[in-house]
DNA sequence: ACCTGAACACCGTTCAAGT
DNA sequence: ACCTGAACACCGTTCAAGT
């Protein structure tokens, strides 16, 4: 998904060269300019931890007139949908690969579920805390992000009713119910964690993805209702 | 909280000015311009909806120059932490004010615990965002803020230890774990909300209220250890 | 003691002009 | 077709100068 040159650029890869066409090196104006602004973007904020990057300022670190990104991007928000866009499919992607991995049963799938969403969390805070806060672009004007969004939110309902069935989860809530329930805790736990919550709580950072997985597992077996796990 | 010429300056309480020292009408120069830039702000947050005001946009509502809100505050941060702190006594003082009016069982109290959190963070929107991303102030140089969260933070772990040995609560979790994983939960409905991610999980802002309250109720059921409520 | 208003270094965004 | 660079209207912040 990151381009070739980005490598090259921070010159960490000497042959990366090799595979790149030599006549645009250095030259953005053959149609890479509109990946460069959206990988130098997303390099920026890892690196600033901020979510909230200045579009000069990636012109300035790609070597480009302030105004040459709005060849490619109607405005601000328009760069940050791209960015969101790029880390919700990891979300998608990350979770369909590890669903593929799970136990059968709906009840550990959706267990799985949600370890991917916290990994996802933790792995990226900044552009998790950019796509969850949704203030900085438009979420209803990207079908790309709706429809991600709601893969995922259809597959936690659909996993609640199944393991309801399979008798594994109580059946005496509505499975919308559960599965907002679940979601929210989920969310909750990565949002504390990227809000810099975990610590008043006693979680350090080290330990905060073995903390809150073991805290969800703590929710689903409290909802089982055969308790032997 | 609020000072009273807020009041007239909104025009909306034509009586205001009889509570109001007459020689400091239209003055700020007398040492109220900081309570004034704070009002200002919490007001033109809730307008806007958007967290990050303008301290620009403050001094001019309050017809002031740019420069004036610098002798009251060191900075923009030191500004959004004075709004942090209010709006976290708001929650603070809600808290307690629910607590005496609560059933004495722990886990009665938990949940109406749960229930003043979501008050707040739903009558405050803008406010919750502020306070809890943390990102447009320095909780740590607040020693107010930290007393206030630590205080709602170990009356949930406290309640949650009373409701365990009260015996309605399970206790093969450890209440550390089990109180973050209630107030992720609780925390994760009310970013829910303020991020407007509900709409997709079917939940209109009228009913979001009632809605989420009934899930946090489900949530607190499923952890009984008596099921009967 | 408190506020003014110009100044500085930043933004996002636009747009004629260049290649 | 794509980018430059000046321009505009905004920011936060500083500070000499005023009252």
């Amino acid at each position: 998904m990151r381009s070739a040159y980005i490598a090259q650029s921070t010159h960490c890869q000497p042959f990366a060269e090799d595979t790149m066409p030599n006549d645009t090196t250095r030259r953005y104006h053959h149609g890479n300019l509109r990946q460069a602004v959206i990988d130098t973007a997303l390099q920026l904020a890892d690196e600033s931890g901020d979510e909230r990057i200045s579009l000069r300022e990636v012109a300035r670190r790609i070597g480009v007139s302030s105004g040459a990104p709005f060849r490619h991007f109607a405005d601000h928000a328009a760069l940050m949908t791209a960015i969101a866009e790029e880390a919700t499919v990891r979300l998608r992607l990350m979770v369909d690969r590890d669903q593929h991995q799970s136990p059968p049963a709906a009840i550990e799938r959706l267990r799985t579920l949600g370890h991917s969403f916290l990994a996802w969390a933790l792995q990226h805070p900044t552009s998790f805390r950019l796509v969850s806060a949704r203030r900085l672009y438009d979420f209803n004007a990207s079908p790309a992000l709706k429809s991600h969004f709601q893969a995922v939110r259809e597959r936690t309902v659909t996993l609640v009713m199944q393991a309801q069935s399979e008798g594994d989860l109580q059946h005496d809530v509505a499975p919308e119910r559960l599965a907002l329930m679940l979601r929210s805790a989920v969310y909750g736990m990565a949002r504390m964690h990227v809000d810099g919550q975990l610590a008043q709580w006693g979680v350090g950072p080290r330990a905060a993805r073995r903390e809150l997985q073991a805290t969800l597992d703590a929710l689903i077996d409290g909802f089982r209702r055969n308790r032997p796990r």
